[in-house]
DNA sequence: CTCACAACTGGAGCGCGCTCCAGGTCAAGT
DNA sequence: ACTTGACCTGGAGCGCGCTCCAGTTGTGAG
């Protein structure tokens, strides 16, 4: 029985977050992901922080926020918590929040569309 | 004043379609659209039912369908109405619609979460 | 110690869906 | 007739978000 470790390896932390190894080492490159530790040899060490935090960039890919929005939040996030740092992050968020509440919007309304075709497709299909 | 065209030309079908000019040529060039119209000197004239249809490409295209199924689709479209024909028209849209459904159900769960991260924010603004 | 497998780096490449460009033609108001 | 602006074609280019590669080094079970 091995030990439970306090920190994954790189395939742990894509398996867990659902990213790739390669879009992990990405992130890492352009500034999404930060601090990440080193064992010995150089490996990656991933620890629960940056789970967390892979949890937060999936959300924000999820809706489809542009890496260089995610890029100003990470900064955001590292920059500390004056006041005028925080209202910004929320402002991001809202804004982005926004953003995905019309993306909603839009597919449901475009879903009916679809509804009302395959309908109608239905329907000429049981006449013949 | 102009007698009222039974065509459009290509910057009304733009306008009206929401596609760009760019666009509609790539869409016929790849085949997702068939058929236009061209005037004596070799200007596309885009018909009402070539408006309709560019209607439901945007309704595919809003909802995140790859333009090789769009283009399948149109395939079918031009193939006649057999039942196997209608059936598989059918199909594609179906397996389309509950894309979009899932699309839209990741959304609102990752929505939550970017509500939990502002309220988060604005609690910490708060205390400040 | 060995051997297989995991991870490392820097950089090139890719798939998608357009978008832009050059060099020319067409249309329409004056 | 002239001019201006819309349109034509074939083909190159682009922005995004990864993804893959080559060549090397680290890790851990047996």
């Amino acid at each position: 029985m091995t030990t439970t470790p306090q920190t994954l390896t790189p395939a742990e932390a894509a398996e867990r977050s659902g990213f790739s190894l390669d879009t992990l080492r990405y992130y890492e490159r352009i500034g999404l992901l930060t601090g990440i530790a080193r064992a010995a040899g150089g490996h990656r060490r991933f620890t629960d922080d940056d789970l967390a935090w892979l949890g937060v960039l999936r959300c924000l890919r999820d809706t489809g926020m542009p890496i260089a929005d995610m890029r100003r939040y990470a900064s955001l996030g590292r920059a500390g918590n004056s006041p005028e740092n925080l209202a910004e992050r929320i402002q991001l968020l809202e804004r982005h929040d926004a953003a995905v509440a019309e993306q909603i919007a839009l597919l449901r309304s475009q879903r009916q569309h679809l509804h009302e075709k395959i309908a109608f497709y239905r329907k000429e299909l049981g006449q013949k």
